[in-house]
RNA sequence: AGGGGCGUAGCUCAGUGGUAGAGCAGCGGCCUUUUAAGCCGAAGGUCGUGGGUUCGAUCCCCACCGCCCCUACCA
């Protein structure tokens, strides 16, 4: 196989038989390395270079050659490991004739072992003077171009290691990330939850509304649905007996692809025995101002032109917020009477359509068929949703629009549920559990009915067991950690955040697909010849 | 799906209705403390694809393809 550009491959590879034929293996087995690039940098970046001569260090460190100066018959270059850069010095009478050829056939982007002493430049940088080269890994294709980095957002989604190469910041976010799924384990484990993995591939839909991906199991012949939430079973799971769990895994959505959607994302998912909605807004508080101080180093974290200050989480109804955020313009705001009345949604739709169209803003969406607590969902996403900017947990929600949380108490018309909502993205969403099994099926049922791509086609009877076995009182929530990730690390595109970001397929995969070549999953039997 | 933007050397980008330009990378040469190393030299292009207007199109027009952004479904 050869890749574009075909020159420098092919130039690559002509220098990769010189250095054999000077004796070096191409890929030769191991390297016994004394230190890192960043361990060097770390452990003597403050000594002195009197300091350095006197103690005489000898180190052997590998990496990526980042940069390259050749001066005739000496050289300096950079070497990359472990996200720092080291300079390394290499001369032909130090290094012998044999290793300086192999230096002078270095390219930018192959992997080497130097071994030598630690010396300060005359411009004081800390360097190795090496006494031996040796090749470890020859790069046949380029690195990205090394002013600008990789630019070309296709490249760098598609080829995620060359943005990695390219891009300390693709670098940084992905550790960053890493770092905080680490904390929310951390602090999870620590308040006695127990982490657990449940299926992704689920016989019935459940846990969330959305369209699925279906797949099929061929032994069992059996369709499959790729999970869209994780919830039904985690509850199944405090019904076990395990009283506080929670999940860290992918779901699945068939839905549209933005700056903040991917098909697959990861979400965080925890339920905890005898507790309620409005214990874990204060839990959830207390998660995020702790990571934002640990990953951050602060409480007030950039994002954009803005600041999110993670020291104070508004609260405010579903109902208080379409008042908040109704425009002047629009008239008087809705009362609360009105919002909660019988009708009163739909009035109050209607009374901002007016408003909307005249001034040709988005308006509510709804039909005949649309109860009023789905109303007060659309006015709330319409009127609301892009204000909230600082850290707001939105509460009350209608309970239409709330299948698996519990009704109040003083209210059954409205559900015990909260969403958190931060530069304008839903980020988490909590409630207290529905753990009465009639109230449950009924529930179901009329999803069912409803239908829809995005409905179960069957009530989870299971489901419905468990509940019947007894749920305790139990409180839940989830958090979109690719969009927590987007927050924390100043990221404004959720494919900035994950590693591998979904596209669509390629010219090369169809040009492939054309000449015959099998890009297909169907099984043998069913291919094209 | 609709609206907007972009597509020129391997990369980052200039540019013009009259046969295409820079920097970096690559190639040859010089250079034993450089660091966006430097200097000299040569090479590199179907200007996204197809059609149209024109004496002549990379440039103007149309269509298509690809990517990005916004809007709609959605978390």
């Amino acid at each position: 196989m050869e890749f574009e550009p075909l020159d420098q491959y092919l130039q690559r590879r002509k220098k990769l038989t010189e250095i054999e034929a000077l004796g070096h293996l191409a890929h030769p087995h191991r390297f016994d390395w004394t230190h890192t690039p960043r361990q060097i940098l770390g452990q003597f970046g403050d000594s002195t270079a009197e300091e350095l001569s006197a103690k005489n260090i000898e180190v052997r460190v590998a990496g990526r050659v980042v940069a390259l100066r050749p001066h005739g018959k000496a050289g300096f270059g950079h070497l990359a490991g472990d996200g720092e850069k080291l300079q390394f010095y290499v001369r032909l009478d130090v290094v012998g004739e044999n290793a300086f050829k192999l230096f002078q056939l270095l390219d930018l982007g192959d992997i080497v072992g130097v071994s030598g002493h630690l010396f300060r430049t005359k411009t004081n940088e800390l360097t190795v003077k090496v006494e031996k080269l040796q090749l470890l890994t020859k790069a046949l294709l380029p690195p990205p171009e090394k002013w600008h980095g990789l630019t070309d957002t296709e490249i760098r989604y598609r080829r995620r290691y060359l943005d990695l190469i390219g891009n300390e910041k693709a670098r940084e976010i992905f550790l960053r990330r890493a770092q905080i799924v680490r904390e929310l384990r951390r602090f999870f484990d620590e308040r006695g939850y127990v982490e657990v993995e449940t299926p992704m591939m689920h016989p019935i839909l459940g846990g969330a509304t959305a369209r699925p991906f279906v797949t099929h199991h061929n032994t069992l012949d059996m369709d499959l649905y790729l999970r869209i939430a994780p919830e039904l079973y985690l509850k199944r799971l405090v019904v076990g007996g395990l009283d506080r769990v929670y999940e860290i895994n992918r779901n699945f959505r068939n839905e549209g692809i933005d700056a903040i959607h991917q098909p697959e994302f990861t979400m965080l998912e925890f339920y905890q025995a005898y507790s309620d909605g409005p214990t874990l807004m204060d839990l959830t508080e207390e998660l995020l101002r702790g990571l934002a101080e640990k990953v951050c180093s602060g409480r007030k974290v950039a994002f954009g032109e803005r600041e999110i200050d993670f020291s104070r989480f508004e609260r405010l109804s579903m109902r208080g917020a379409i008042r908040k955020f109704w425009p002047a313009e629009a008239g008087a705001a809705p009362s609360v009477e009105e919002l909660a009345a019988k009708g009163g949604p739909r009035k109050v739709a209607a009374r901002y359509n007016y408003f909307a169209k005249a001034k040709g803003v988005d308006a509510v969406e709804s039909d005949e068929n649309t109860s009023d607590g789905e109303l007060i969902g659309e006015l709330f996403e319409t009127i609301a949703e892009q204000h909230l900017v600082q850290p707001t947990f939105i509460y009350d929600f209608p309970v239409e629009i709330s299948p698996l949380a519990k009704r109040r108490e003083d209210d059954p018309s409205l559900a015990e549920r909260f969403e958190l909502f931060i530069a304008g993205m839903e980020v988490a969403n909590g409630f207290s559990e529905l753990n009465d099994p009639d109230d449950q099926e009924r529930r179901f049922r009329e999803q069912v009915e409803k239908g829809g791509q995005e409905m179960p086609k069957e009530v989870d009877l299971d489901y419905i067991r468990a509940l019947s076995h007894g749920l305790p009182p139990t409180a839940g929530e989830g958090i979109g950690i690719d969009r927590l990730v987007m927050l924390l690390t100043n990221s404004h595109a959720i494919r900035e955040v994950i590693l591998f970001p979904l596209l669509r397929h390629t010219a090369e995969a169809d040009a492939a697909a054309a000449a015959g070549q099998e890009t297909s999953l169907k099984p043998p039997d069913e291919r094209s010849k």
